[in-house]
RNA sequence: GGCCCCGUCGUCUAGUGGCCUAGGACUCUGGCUUCUCAAGCCAGCUACGCGGGUUCGAAUCCCGUCGGGGCUACCA
């Protein structure tokens, strides 16, 4: 009677836009499985699961799937709440700030998963299963030598009182698989538009583990279900997974239109054409983070994988992202992480920034580096210095190289730089910039550039990048430095000279 | 192997039958500017995977093919 009633279970999902046709207000989830710190791909999936969210004006929930507690640790589970708090992913419900749908860690909904599957099975909708994985994996060896689809092959769907007792006196704990009728499941993705899979190739899926916890494949149905979720955005890594997902709300009873749209984003990939890993490419937001990049450029640059506003704009703020985000202007193809763009966007950021804000945002690389301790007076420098090195830094991190020669206690020129200001050219500019620059009383950088000039370039007949180069390596210790007048007068006039002088012969 | 998804410059993309001798951005190359490095400005290189069809006309529609990816767990 059951298979009879589920022989036909096609559906089809009425299409959705981000209008959002139907009146219920929208909630969309980020749901991850926090087994390691969160990758690229993971926030490029809550960015655009919040700036749906916040489009259409519903609410972002953030739920965490640990029902595979081997895998998923306490650390990680931190990481991922400060990883979206630092990006500016603000959720409306979801850990600590909970929510009318709670808890939102699935090992605190253990009895809820329990509760559903013990319906399931007297429903019918499910039945315990006796299969060990040795079996299993040798059935499904000879399915593969057989060119047959492999999957589970239905044994125990009706298993006899004999054999029953024969497993239990062998102390075998069954798992819970449910039930997958005759038929085919059609859903409508938001990316892909119908996509269709015929049960044949979707075999009966566990629900519960022997001892007792429940799978993905329960919990997420059923938190989506329980949690009104009305947008599911999420990898398309899951959209086989989504008629399973199916069939476990309608053994819930859920009715179709309180299914949730599915929109089934593409990967990031890496540089090989793999999907993104710690092989091919940098994937933890942490790294990221560390190496100096601004969560805005992460956001803006992850935005525009996989998505566009349309018209040739590429600088975007969260708030216009808010604004333009649709998934209807969503891809469906794979897009490859670039790190050089990512760096553009960052230093496009960077050049943004009120030089109040880039300090701030600074001082903690400064700090971490040993370039400072973080005393005002040297706030004061750091902030003085900040306007000429903000065009020149593609990442905060870049700061500390730029700025330590004006607080490295012992200066010494790089050793490669050395012969540099050897030669006897060098020799003579810097014999003839020491004379000058001692003679300067006014030590702000257009005076000295003047003073420079006329003694350098005029007087000795020398090209400026000639001359300055000399005196720049021996001032800052690298060819590469801010520039070089505005450097003397963030140096001083005392600490200038004495460099000058000790480069000399 | 089976099922499913995908296919425009090197990369991210615009493009939904004529506005496309295919636009923008990043990268790269050359130039300008310049005290180095950047930034900025200008220029250049490079793409509709392939083959059929439909049509007066196709990157856009259809079919096939090739290629890439995902799934195929008591992972998610």
């Amino acid at each position: 009677m059951r298979e009879l009633a589920h022989s036909l279970i096609r559906y089809r999902l009425v299409p959705t836009n981000t209008t959002n046709t139907s009146n219920k207000p929208v909630r969309v989830r980020f749901a991850p499985s926090p087994t390691g710190d969160l990758h690229v791909g993971n926030i490029r999936t809550a960015l655009f699961d919040w700036a749906y969210a916040r489009h259409t004006g519903g609410q972002f929930i953030f739920r965490i799937e640990d029902t595979d507690r081997e895998r998923v640790t306490d650390e990680y589970i931190k990481a991922a709440q400060d990883t979206l708090k630092w990006l500016g992913l603000d959720w409306d419900e979801g850990p600590e700030v909970g929510g009318p749908y709670g808890p939102y860690l699935q090992s605190q909904r253990l009895d809820i998963y329990e509760e559903w599957a013990a319906k399931f099975l007297v429903q019918g909708d499910a039945y315990h299963c006796y299969c060990s994985s040795e079996e299993l994996e040798a059935r499904r060896e000879a399915q593969k030598a057989a060119n047959v689809a492999p999957g589970y092959d239905g044994k125990c769907r009706s298993i006899s009182e004999g054999d029953l007792a024969k497993y239990k006196s062998e102390g075998r704990l069954p798992v819970l698989r449910m039930r997958m009728p005759d038929g085919s499941t059609t859903f409508t993705d938001s990316i892909r538009g119908d996509v269709t899979f015929d049960h044949n190739f979707v075999p009966d899926f566990v629900l519960v583990r022997g001892d007792g916890s429940p799978l993905y494949t329960l919990a997420v149905a059923v938190d989506d279900i329980m949690m009104k979720v009305t947008h599911v955005l999420r990898g398309e890594d899951l959209l086989s997974s989504t008629p399973r997902q199916i069939r476990v709300y309608q053994a819930m009873g859920v009715v179709e239109s309180d299914y949730p749209t599915f929109a089934h984003l593409p990967f990031v990939m890496g540089q090989d054409n793999a999907k993104l890993s710690k092989r091919n490419g940098e994937v933890s937001i942490a790294w990221y983070r560390e190496r100096g990049f601004l969560p805005e450029a992460i956001c803006n640059y992850l935005a525009l994988l996989g998505w566009s506003p349309g018209d040739d704009r590429e600088n975007v703020t969260m708030k216009e992202l808010t604004e333009l985000f649709t998934v209807e202007r969503v891809h469906s193809s794979p897009a490859r992480f670039d790190m050089k763009k990512l760096e553009a966007i960052n230093g496009d950021k960077i050049r943004e920034l009120a030089i109040d804000e880039l300090l701030k945002r600074t001082v903690p690389f400064l700090i971490k580096d040993s370039v400072i301790t973080g005393t005002p007076a040297e706030l004061e420098v750091v902030k003085s210095a900040l306007p000429i090195i903000q065009e020149r830094i593609a990442t905060l991190a870049e700061v500390s190289q730029m700025l330590k020669f004006l607080f490295v206690a012992k200066f010494e020129v790089e050793a490669e730089e050395l012969p540099k200001i050897k030669d006897e050219q060098s020799q003579i500019v810097l014999k003839k910039a020491d004379e000058i620059l001692n003679a300067l009383s006014n030590w702000e950088h257009e005076a000295i550039h003047e003073a420079l000039k006329k003694a350098l370039i005029e007087e000795l007949g020398l090209k400026p990048r000639i001359a300055f180069s000399a005196l720049r390596i021996a001032v800052t210790g690298s060819h590469i430095s801010p520039p070089l007048f505005e450097s003397l007068e963030l140096l001083g006039r005392e600490r200038s000279l004495e460099r000058i002088a000790a480069s000399i012969n």
